[in-house]
DNA sequence: CCATTTTACCGGGAAATCCCCTAAGTTTTC
DNA sequence: GAAAACTTAGGGGATTTCCCGGTAAAATGG
């Protein structure tokens, strides 16, 4: 068995068979394009590709790949939860996350989902390669700008334990979960029968410790974990 | 000149050069994707490469393709945008739009903006040489389902009757949607070049057609909407 | 058990946004 | 060719956000 790349072991020589990659996205000429680029590697092949969650986790058995590049934005349900399931039925198979939209959003909940690295559709093709590697090798591949933006994050408040919803108190995650049902803030404020201040101050604290900069960014992440 | 292909004239033999393709999308390995799909054929030949559209729209006098394809959705001006400047500039450059986005939502828009196809990201590689050769060929590329939607559409006549969305201006849907990416409004102000007034101005008639009574409901709506 | 931290609550004030209006130039439609 | 719609944008007041502050109660922890 070969999922666990040992350390420093990963580059080009001394291996005798490529690393095997699956591909899950639902365009096919993206899945081309990475095809073409991964098999042209001396040290990487493809070994299966797939426009759908359900189908690609019924692969993974057959296939036995080192690593899944997912795109999260597929139809049906989505790639989060692909990436998921695979943590919980594969828990050694990597995970690096393909998406168009800006890793600010995803990157760290697909990480604390059990990705090992999140690229955006918008770099250039040899980042994808330099990503492969360094997951393979064991590390976690991010952008420049995205792991400077974590570790500061790391280093200034302690964010280490628990996922990010779980830091929420109680009331806090009361608040998080009207906002994403759409409701404003005065709106809420009578539902609670509390001060609007009070409903601001929420946010203010709900923002803090998500690391939202903004309100829209806040009702944005409020409705996409919904439902978790 | 080459930009009107005689009728009839666009398969394979009988051509000595090849087709010159343009192609704008803002995912590199797309690009890489598609032109591999597209240099390998015999008729075709790709001479551009852009992932913006005013660096596209540059491109277009020196480099004289036969026909561009343009993704809709690129960072900074939209496709559409560069699609009518293209129209305004080059009529006789024939453009085939190519999106993630489901064709009921823009198929028809960007026909009336004077493309000549429009096609899915989701769709087979082949369909797009498909594509290619019907707009080569004078002829506008959609796909079964949605040309005949299209059909009954004109023969019914009311064709002001759409659904909501489809109600929406070009101008109005791409504000949605940068909307629905999380952006607030002074960011796509400085994202299209446009005033803050004139953002509030588009919101304001996106609220009035969609029947939404206020800035939160608009933000839900838009987040839920997307990506479709 | 007492100090510290966290939570829940609230306010002032500046900045930003929302929301109503008007309006002019262009394009589309009939 | 007139009417309607689209795109742009400003004025101005109402509202919300955002950052500063605070108090009291509850939970935590040595």
């Amino acid at each position: 068995m070969r999922n666990e790349p040992q350390k420093g072991k990963a580059d080009p020589p001394s291996r005798k068979t490529k690393y095997k990659i699956m591909i899950v996205d639902d365009h096919p000429i993206m899945r081309e394009g990475l095809a073409q680029l991964i098999n042209h590697e001396k040290d990487l092949g493809i070994c299966g590709q797939f426009e759908e969650a359900t189908k690609a986790f019924e692969g993974i058995a057959t296939l036995k790949p080192d690593i899944a590049i997912v795109d999260i934005s597929l139809k049906g349900s989505s790639g989060i939860e692909l990436l998921k399931n695979i943590k919980v039925h594969y828990p050694k198979l990597l995970v690096l996350v393909l998406s168009m939209h800006d890793e600010s959003l995803y990157a760290e909940r697909v990480l604390r989902a059990g990705a090992s690295g999140y690229i955006m559709k918008q770099e250039a093709t040899d980042r994808v390669l330099v990503a492969l590697r360094k997951v393979l090798n064991g590390e976690i591949y991010l952008s420049e700008k995205m792991s400077t933006k974590l570790m500061h994050q790391l280093v200034g408040g302690r964010v280490s334990s628990g996922s990010l919803m779980e830091r929420l108190s109680d009331r806090e995650l009361e608040v998080f979960g009207l906002i994403g049902q759409g409701r404003g803030t005065r709106e809420i404020a009578e539902q609670l029968h509390l001060s609007v201040k009070t409903i601001e101050s929420h946010r203010a604290h709900i923002k803090e410790k998500l690391n939202l900069k903004n309100a829209t960014e806040l009702v944005h992440r409020a409705i996409q974990l919904r439902g978790e």
